[in-house]
DNA sequence: ACCTGAACACCGTTCAAGT
DNA sequence: ACCTGAACACCGTTCAAGT
């Protein structure tokens, strides 16, 4: 049977989870898939594309829009709704920060989510000139959390049973959150 | 004349500022200082702890602490001064943004400008216990700005004359300003 | 339409051997 | 101490040729 985009786009994603960016070269892809590197051309354009998939399939799962009632705050906590659940979706897969990154400076409309957002932002009462602004600085947040958790995680593993802790306090959930509602403090109308 | 460390680390400055990270490679290096390949390896560990070094010269130049008076507002100007000081320095480097991420993640305490910026929001009111917070929330911002702009005019710099304009609107310096604002709103006492 | 085989032009890192 | 030469194990991308 014939090798498939979706099958492609598919693998990648595993190897992503599973090994990381390092790992996931066209090469590596391909012997996963059982097929020489030339083929993988044929489906794709080339891995710049490819990791622009990569990252959709990452956020597709995350719901829509998420209308969250009315009165006041309701707005917010819609907003607060949606970057926690693009947090949760890329913590658990390595370098998915990176990968998202690049796709949004590729491709600034091919994540439903992150545009979603800034609708969010706006329909929460942030300035219509702003809401692009307040998309970005919310994003940064986002992934910039996620990286660095993530890179926490790394050295932890790498470090094991090393006796001398590497220096900084731990970030996490919980600085995510005081974040968040920092940057809404300050954005939103109070 | 013998090779020194600071010429492979003022040399890989200028090949970035010149050329990007993509053209920063050892062997790109080597070539530009006359070298063969392995004897870079006898002034540097690897390339990675290049980059740290190439990131601490970027950020060099920022003077490290400037007393910014006293009153109302003096601990919150001084904690602008220095963002935006850190991003000029930033802006005009292509892929510095992500070269300061990996030295950050790397060795936390190795940029002196990044902890001088916790020192100071720390003096501006923000709680003991989320002045690292509070360091990595700018932090994301800086090096997320930067990277947009950097982006943005590296695909303006592609499309040249293409009349079919890339969607997102200007962010900036101006952006960059309010999201500051932003976040001082929100983790500064008011 | 879909894939193989093979090439092109690169990488980072190591290391014996030279001076 | 400092560097060369050469190798090892990789990359992304292209493309004639096969089926």
């Amino acid at each position: 049977m014939a090798l498939t985009r979706e099958q492609v786009v598919g693998t990648a994603v595993s190897v992503l989870r599973d090994f990381g960016l390092a790992d996931l070269s066209m090469r590596r892809l391909a012997r996963e898939l059982d097929v020489q590197v030339g083929a993988l051309y044929w489906h794709v354009k080339n891995k710049q594309e490819l990791l622009v998939d990569v990252a959709a399939q990452l956020l597709g799962d995350i719901p829509a829009e998420e209308s969250s009632g009315q009165g006041p705050g309701a707005g917010r906590s819609a907003v607060v709704q949606l970057a926690t659940a693009i947090r949760s979706a890329l913590v658990p897969v390595p370098d998915s920060a990176e990968v998202v990154q690049l796709a949004q400076s590729m491709q600034p409309v091919a994540l439903a989510p992150l545009t979603s957002l800034r609708d969010l932002l706006e329909a929460a009462g942030v300035g219509p000139g702003r809401s692009a602004w307040a998309q970005h600085l919310v994003l940064n947040h986002i992934l910039g959390s996620v990286a660095a958790e993530q890179e926490r995680a790394r050295l932890a593993s790498v470090a094991a049973n090393d006796p001398a802790s590497p220096g900084g306090p731990p970030l996490g959930a919980d600085a995510f959150a005081w974040g968040l509602e920092v940057i809404l403090d300050g954005a939103l109308p109070r």
